[in-house]
DNA sequence: CCAAAAGTGTTGGCTCTACACCCATGA
DNA sequence: TCATGGGTGTAGAGCCAACACTTTTGG
């Protein structure tokens, strides 16, 4: 996140923050969380974004995120902004990292601790309230101008997504329940950007022991898949030798 | 680093962040580095801590660290904070985690950007200022209590040090200009707490084609070594396939 | 019976590991 | 000449990538 001004700010401290920048000696940098969140939708990778009402980069797009409070942890910090810019109660989260270019906002030194999220069903964003004009998802590879640093952010994020793909479970968290092995296979074709073979991926995914095999099928226009769900949904690292 | 309570606050800002810790609505989360150097000495992996002046962990040991100032870049700050407490002024840096439960420091909400640095000579490193009572190098595997959550630091550090040993050309970082293949191999062993066939390793380095033979070789008691460098200093992901 | 997606095995190449002996030098 | 650390090669096992056909269902 970064300073937006909210309108009718929280307390005396947060316009001191902005008189702080004119007289830096005076104010210590700020600390926020910014949440990239992730959503697979339509056979697409796809983010949420908020549309920023307020500041110098009024109108451009942003991931949600806000300051983080005295006494608050830094993941229920992002999980409170998330909720309150998206409606999004339970998601994978996971520390990325943390900007610190004081000129990455210009109304403020603001340091931003950045996170991934990652949720099983892009429905459960909602367009959000009073601090953001809009709200919705746009996919990965098509995104608008973003403010502040947050396309370095974006990068960030999908790079982390992708690495963690080849040796955790954390795909459990991009899919619903259950899934058939077609699924999680375009899931990692879409995510990792390159065609996968079928029975390659099959063994490498079932040796890893990850995978619960269901009794029940899904039906289709065609032959009946078998579904799966996760073993575990708790991350995992898994050895892929 | 973690509200020390220097002796003479900077600012006025600084004594408002402890009465802020006593009432929580006034003010914000402060933001500080805190960095884990790491150095080989005597063929043991030691990293540089320094003993707290003041406070309630006074006597405990902890990793050098300081509050971020304003307009300053965090890896700067880190940098700053080496140099003042250690006389390190060049060393590899790299941002590991940000710590920010609002009690890791009892005193004040302190979100702390933890970083580790790797320096090739310990003896660039000398006692410190007016900060610190103390500080030397300790065994990795023989630290002291430290102060804060800075255990955490120490192991998270280690484990991405061991990471990338693995698939990065980071080595180069604890090494001298020049070296032979015995003391990187004794390097690795060290670190990873492993034994490694000096065959396999060999063959496995050279593959990569990160290292430089040099012409000279270095005269010791036995037969003389070939000298290595390495091809780039710049940071490197080295395809292991 | 046709279209479409699901499901299944094998082979060759390559990488990794395990392992033991000779070499060059200083003392 | 001996002690010490430096330097080298090979063979077997296991992993990975490439590759195409059969099965099951709905329409």
């Amino acid at each position: 996140m970064n300073a937006e001004a909210p309108p009718p700010p929280r307390s005396a401290d947060e316009t001191a923050g902005l008189a702080a920048a004119r007289s830096p000696r005076a104010a210590r940098p700020k600390v926020a969380v910014d949440t990239v969140v992730f959503a697979v939708e339509g056979g697409r990778l796809k983010t949420y974004l908020v549309q920023l009402r307020h500041g110098a980069a009024r109108g451009r797009w942003a991931f949600a995120g806000g300051l983080v409070r005295i006494g608050e942890m830094l993941d229920e910090a992002a999980r409170r902004e998330l909720f309150a810019s998206t409606g999004i109660r339970q998601a994978y989260l996971e520390q990325l990292f943390t900007f610190g270019d004081p000129s990455r906002d210009p109304r403020a030194h603001v340091v931003s601790v950045a996170y991934m999220a990652l949720i099983a069903d892009a429905r459960t964003a909602a367009a959000p309230g009073g601090k953001y004009q809009d709200g919705r998802w746009f996919e990965v590879s098509a995104l608008p101008a973003l403010a502040y640093d947050h396309l370095q952010m974006a990068e960030y994020a999908l790079g982390r997504l992708k690495a963690k793909l080849e040796y955790t479970n954390i795909a459990c968290n991009l899919l619903p329940e259950t899934f058939t092995f077609a699924e999680l296979e375009a899931l990692y074709a879409m995510i990792l950007k390159r065609p996968i073979d079928r029975r390659n991926f099959r063994r490498r995914i079932l040796s890893m022991g990850i995978l619960r095999r269901l009794p029940a099928t899904r039906r289709g226009a065609h032959r009946p898949a078998a579904l799966y769900s996760f073993a575990r949904r708790a991350p995992q690292v898994v050895e892929m030798l």
